[in-house]
DNA sequence: CAGATATTTCGATATATCTGGAAATATGAA
DNA sequence: TTCATATTTCCAGATATATCGAAATATCTG
């Protein structure tokens, strides 16, 4: 992953708005949500729920597709991933114990930083 | 996690520098870098670089320590962890098996999930 | 104390982002 | 077609962030 995209990705995270459009469109799963239904649900006025959606769009974050007069968005969940992966990549260098999540379970820290 | 606190470390990891200066330090674990060796590295101005720590610090992604004349900035990792684990919490809802990392892997997905 | 080193704070300018009303576009229904 | 619904684009003002020279602060050394 390119730093660039990184920066991208974490500057559409950093907005009130966008984080809590993210975090429903994460639990919401690939089969996603309707602007109108986000609009609603967070209680945006919808220029602004557009702005941002487009903002997490244009970053990679979520996809969007049409059904019928409403436009469906949904996470890209291989970009989620690859985020998590690149926030810990190479992590205390020679030392990945260093890096654990919990003192009692050492295989996360591990299989997160092979799979990025 | 509180979703301010989320909103953010997202901001302080939003700038190239910044981003630049954290993955440096990840890399570098606990004993972290004097604000020097970051700056020579990385070829930023002084005044530069001690604003973007300040942000890193003030997100509380790095910790700051006074060593004799220099001030050495370090990794949070419980943070770290933290933040990793809120990019995918409650990840698809009822189903996990859509959030995996990889085709291959279950056990990263699930094990991070449960560490939030 | 005086001088040298390491880093921060101040301040001014430049650039980018956020917000939401009004108007435009896309789709479906009568 | 004409109307209603869903959402976006346009716009302008308000707010926030980035940059770095100059000056200030902290610490060590002799």
């Amino acid at each position: 992953m390119d730093d660039s995209l990184a920066v991208r990705a974490f500057g559409a995270l950093a907005q009130d708005t966008r984080l809590a459009v993210y975090r429903r469109l994460v639990e919401a799963g690939p089969g996603g949500l309707s602007a109108g239904a986000i609009a609603e649900a967070l209680d945006v006025p919808a220029p602004t729920l557009s702005f941002h959606l487009a903002q997490l769009r244009g970053a990679g974050l979520i996809t969007q597709r049409r059904d019928s007069r409403s436009l469906i968005y949904a996470v890209d969940v291989a970009l989620m991933n690859t985020l998590i992966g690149f926030l810990s990549d190479r992590c205390c260098g020679g030392q990945p114990d260093l890096c654990l999540p919990t003192p009692k379970s050492a295989s996360d820290a591990r299989s997160r930083r092979k799979a990025v």
